[in-house]
DNA sequence: ACAAATAATGACAGCGCTGTCAAAGACGTT
DNA sequence: AACGTCTTTGACAGCGCTGTCATTATTTGT
């Protein structure tokens, strides 16, 4: 069933067009001249009181904001920080927007670099490093304070632009790789690791993985390799691996866990996923054939999301810290900032969440 | 169980610091004026040829390319917006991340706006409307090519700031309000309406409503008001409404459905929840508590989300298409900037899915 | 071959703001 | 009363780039 406005109806016609709205007209915003001038200073005393009033007198002070605020005035970074003022905005470059891990890592981005009043500009490589490597050209060009990113496999190209960016990189989710300049994030391979660890010490010998399309994705790829060098000091090897194109979701598990049953029998099978909407997915197709979890097939995913914590069964998962993730980083690189010391490399950390599905 | 980078090992080690790491040095990068002198040529000449190249030599060009290159020249596009140059930076409001709503909403502007070169200037309110006042003061500092925002209800100032930016604003979600400028969503209040139509169709009587908190969410309210104007033109009134606070998710809604059992009997009643995690959630507590789905009880969400599609029993839920408001919100934003006509609304509609929850 | 058009290049000013240095006034000290 | 100190204000230049207009080289038409 489709709906569209004009069978529900509103209030609001459709399709009215707008050449001059009101937002095309040409009407100049005043500058820091007008407000000087309007409240008989100099520009720069104006400029000083409204950046903080420092060496201003109290009564200079209140007089430029009162003509600022007349005059609806809105300060022109673009000017404030050619002129030599610290940028105010950060890259922030991600791989994908389609996983919510980096929704959160955002998220706590976002957070904390709003309580500094910096904000970031936003690229996504879907995987791409060509891509990356495009966008960090152009974020760059933008002169932020600073970068993040979770890198996606980057060129050499871009490994220079960003040791040569002149301003402080913050590399995310992982810490393995030696950084640029800093680093937050987990240990992958720990991660990856520990899962294999805790799967042995559980009992299982048999393990398969799904995944995504773990070739563009690094971070995925480090874990399964972390979990076969856990699995290999118990010699133990993977017994299948399936994987799917296209991004980490909980339709892609349920297929991908499909086709991986058509192979393998189940029955003391345990299944490590890529990410938690795979797990998830897996466990709604278990429902659906009627395969008893764990007792005939064991799912463990990664992320600890929150969507595997409330199924019905917990879902066995590594808790990554995505938004502490976000939180840090920013702070790290507004700590820089300061010309603050700080810590090249910072480890969240992860968490075995031991759930009911294994 | 907790893991540190130290517990699990690696090649990394976890804390050295940094202070003059190799991106605090004072290098100072090349300008154009470098390039062009590089290249024997003027100022205004290498500027030209790296924009593209009208109206200069083929032999020119390719030596001041060659020079750029050589040099590494990245430009400052701070100043050369400043200068007279179009933005090419986006400003993007939104109330929130933690639901994947926004992110896919997010997802589509990135890509239609990366593809112009564009970037988006990220922003978000948590549904405050003071908050999301001050962020629109702050980005339009940066003097964006244009702004999108998903509304939190904005307060008189946020309504004043957008219609007096002086770029074109673009609206997103909700297309009921008249729009300050320009407006891409849906009809929130119409979508209500056809979620009751369709379970009044089905044959339910006593509907209950759960929600997130919605005083702060302008659209899960008109969403409500909708399903409540559709359901009294059925002469049905709702049996009961519960609110939780927090942003909606899928514990979050666990936990509500519980709270409604406590004091509404099941049986043949039909929940509406304010979006699909929260119905999901209240599947899993079904799952838990041996309830059957939907004879004991009905479940309908809003959004159309991926798990509620993936779940055993595929979701009763209205469709919205957020990458495609996201899209649309970009290419009118952009068509806009070409001095185009653009419709000033764009109903993307919904589509009410009937799943087998219902 | 010469005027007229076109292509290619450059000089200049200025976008709106802030850092630096200098000056002027207010105040207290001996 | 003369001096130093602190506070408050301003003049100036310049951040790196692009729009505008002017100038010079190159082509075309007849």
């Amino acid at each position: 069933m489709n709906y569209r406005e004009n069978r529900y109806g509103s209030a609001v016609m459709p399709t009215r067009d707008t050449r001059s709205g009101p937002n095309t007209g040409g009407e100049t915003r005043p500058t820091l001249a007008e407000v000087a001038r309007a409240a008989g200073v100099s520009e720069i005393t104006a400029s000083r009181a409204l950046r903080g009033g420092v060496h201003v007198a109290r009564a200079t002070l209140e007089r430029v904001e009162a003509a600022a605020l007349a005059l609806n005035y809105v300060p022109n970074r673009l000017a404030g920080t050619l002129a030599g003022g610290q940028s105010r905005q950060v890259a922030v470059v991600l791989p994908s927007l389609s996983n919510s891990v980096f929704a959160d890592v955002l998220n706590g981005l976002e957070t904390q670099l709003e309580q500094a009043s910096h904000h970031p500009i936003l690229g996504v490589s879907n995987y791409d490093p060509l891509h990356e490597e495009r966008l960090v050209a152009d974020l760059l060009s933008w002169r932020p304070a600073g970068l993040v990113i979770a890198p996606a496999s980057s060129t050499e190209g871009t490994r220079r632009m960003l040791a040569g960016a002149g301003v402080p990189v913050v590399e995310i989710m992982d810490i393995d790789p030696a950084p640029i300049d800093m680093a937050v994030g987990l240990s992958q391979h720990a991660a990856g690791r520990a899962m294999a660890h805790y799967l042995v010490g559980r009992g299982y010998r048999r393990v398969a993985y799904v995944g995504h399309d773990i070739s563009t994705d690094p971070r995925a790829l480090t874990r399964k390799q972390g979990l076969e060098r856990g699995l290999s000091e118990a010699e133990v090897t993977l017994t299948a691996t399936v994987l799917l194109p296209g991004p980490s979701s909980v339709p892609l598990g349920r297929e991908a866990v499909a086709r991986l049953l058509a192979d393998v029998p189940p029955g003391g099978l345990a299944v490590c996923f890529s990410n938690d909407d795979m797990a998830v997915g897996a466990m709604f197709h278990a429902m659906g054939v009627a395969l008893k979890v764990p007792d005939d097939l064991a799912l463990a995913g990664f992320n600890g999301l929150a969507i595997g914590q409330a199924l019905p069964l917990p879902l066995t998962s590594v808790e990554s810290r995505r938004v502490e993730i976000g939180n840090l980083a920013a702070k790290a690189l507004l700590s820089r900032l300061e010309g603050e010391t700080v810590a090249r490399v910072q480890d969240v950390g992860f968490r075995l969440i031991p759930g009911a599905t294994t």
